[in-house]
DNA sequence: TTGTAAGCGTTATCAC
DNA sequence: GTGATAACGCTTACAA
């Protein structure tokens, strides 16, 4: 005798399969579908209790789902008594909010995708500590990728970010990036995206970047002040605006200066120890090799430093040595590497604040803005000559 | 009178279509698109087009749901026709699956929660590069947090994780952590946990951890090998067993060869540059200094390093010095330290691994397993003694 | 103050 | 092969 859980009859009801294995029946008078849950045994072996929900703290406590939610969330108008009734039951249930169902119904997740190329130095992960820092004391949670530098990488990670409907995105590209469709993507779904260091032009959104070229102009304009004059550039890949950028200073500083720019003395990288080490090779075996190096970071400007103390040219007497991006190494290697120095933390931060700012306020919308960071030119041995400058 | 944003210019300022219902503007210039942020109107009807779901595209094609969510799936039985057309309309309507309302049907989240203590020095974002490898090629995504070394936080982090419904957690606890219950409540839900480096016996996990034991044994008995006889150990904090495993090997390898253990030459760092370097000075001020230090660890090692070449001390002839985690900066420092090498990628890698398996077969259930992985003792300038060794 | 029920975007079961 | 529809756990009008 199967009465409908609904309308109370028992005529017109059929067996309909079965449904997490309770019988299921179906009640054609009033089109209901339902279980007997009472039968039920409790899984004789394989308990893996099911996290508490808000259906079994109403059902413990016969009230709605509502009245609980809303007593979780101290809405106003909930009577104290129940408030409290229901938050020590929640508690005592070990109650945990699922935030996978929170995130469906507000339909955002509170998560803020952070995309970099590499984590293998030290600078992307000071970058995410800033950025943490201020995401998650205001509630939000990172998912971090790494794109390894490729292009394809960064291309499935992006639908892995927009398919977890993160509600922003701080992003670095790599370097082969060269199209700009899978960013395109969360302009078009108005997430906001905050570029740094390595951005586009052709995508809308806010940038924060280095001022590079006024890093590169302090750093060779030191060389020439230290009375160096036949200064070469160990420059980044071309497509990477910092490196046109750390380019571009190192001409003007020369030509500034009076000081002929030949084009023998710019070498690109790929960023590679590597090519660091044969390009460095490369500068001290010519026939007129150059007095000093810029390079385009510290990584490629202590390969530099090793190249020369394998040939034996003495630093900075000899040759005078500036990186860029002030390496926890380049205090350690001797001589002490001067350097131009990033606020690294500071790059996080800001961009954390930035997209905050933007979910805050999405009326007044993404417009490419730009925010260049100063630098810092960090003197050390590598770079001071003996001699008095000029 | 429009004005670059980049150069600041003009001139040379031309109008390149609109952005965003925003005109849109290029400086020949400098190469630069922007637009003026200011003037947006907020979108006169505000259509943030609410992304395309299944159910647009059932609508789209008169299909039902189910069908389209077969036809995605690649489910067997559906017409290849419609099939066909489903997946076009999808790529036509940019289509994205929402993630979110995946996990909450599947109630799993394809995230596997990482938690560690700090992102300062290299060895835990390398063990995030080895975890990652393997997660993103099994399909599943990571949120990372980071406890700042403090208990509270980590706490709220694994609040936060749970929420968030991670299904597997690698975590290594703060250096405070003395009570475990929040990571009962993992334990609890069966979700499968790996713990590396630092754990607790009361967890019922796996764990992956490096032979501190034997690394600091190979560490004291080379520094002995060089014929240093007073051998003072920087060690760490009491509480975690890294520390009190790099002690045991200190004190086993000292017993082992016929020397005595003294307690003035053992002191507790907290890990912090500032405590390092206050200890190193107290050894070397000592009425009966050290003629070598074993340290917990490298930049501890690199303080004792400064703190002797400030006193005008000579590593390795006056004091041999042995760092432990091979941090960069160990290779480039004056002298080269030696340096006891964990194989930190492979840590993340194999705690990934593991996480993978316990989600395969829940069946074996979460043993607490334990895996040591061994160290190799990197020999550098810091411990080698003109002397012929003994 | 509390309850009812619709809805968020999927998947999966069953009926046809 | 395809269509209804319940279910996942939660929020939130709207009703009572």
């Amino acid at each position: 005798m199967i009465k409908c859980l609904k309308c109370n009859r028992v005529e017109a009801i059929l067996k309909a399969g079965f449904l997490r294995g309770q019988q299921r029946y179906y009640c054609k008078d009033c089109s209901f579908h339902f279980t007997l849950g009472g039968t039920l045994k409790p899984s004789p072996t394989s308990r893996k209790s099911r996290p508490t929900t808000i259906k079994d703290i109403a059902r413990a406590l016969g009230v709605a789902n509502s009245t609980v939610s809303r007593a979780l969330h101290d809405h106003p108008d909930v009577n104290e008594d129940t408030k409290k009734a229901i938050i020590q039951m929640a508690q005592q249930m070990d109650y945990q909010p699922n935030q996978v169902a929170y995130d469906l119904v507000k339909s955002q997740s509170r998560i803020i995708g952070m995309l970099v190329p590499e984590f293998n130095h030290v600078f992307f992960p000071t970058v995410i500590i800033g950025a943490q820092e201020i995401l998650t004391k205001a509630g939000y949670r990172m998912i971090i990728m790494q794109s390894n530098e490729s292009y394809a990488d960064e291309i499935s990670n992006t639908a892995t970010l927009l398919a977890s409907r993160i509600d922003g995105l701080i992003v670095s590209m790599t370097k082969e990036t060269n199209h700009y469709e899978h960013f395109k993507a969360f302009e078009k779904r108005e997430i906001p995206m905050v570029f740094f260091n390595r951005y586009a032009e052709e995508i809308m959104a806010q940038r924060i970047v280095i001022d590079d070229y006024q890093g590169a102009v302090a750093a060779v304009e030191h060389l020439i002040g230290q009375g160096y004059r036949r200064i070469a550039h160990m420059a980044g890949p071309r497509n990477l605006t910092l490196s046109q950028e750390r380019l571009r200073g190192y001409i003007d500083a020369l030509s500034r200066n009076g000081l002929p720019v030949l084009n023998e003395l710019i070498l690109h990288t790929d960023l590679s120890d590597e090519t660091a080490k044969i390009y460095a090779q490369h500068f001290l075996d010519m026939a007129e090799p150059p007095d000093a190096i810029f390079a385009i970071n510290d990584p490629s400007a202590i390969q530099i430093i090793l190249a020369a103390r394998a040939k034996g040219i003495r630093v900075p007497a000899e040759l005078g040595v500036v990186g860029y991006s002030n390496d926890p190494r380049s205090a350690y290697i001797e001589p002490g590497l001067t350097t131009v120095a990033q606020p690294t933390k500071e790059i996080g931060r800001l961009a954390a604040k930035k997209i905050l700012a933007l979910l805050a306020n999405e009326a007044s919308g993404p417009t490419d803005q730009f925010v260049k960071l100063d630098t810092e030119l960090i003197v050390r041995a590598s770079s001071l000559r003996a001699q008095a400058p000029r």
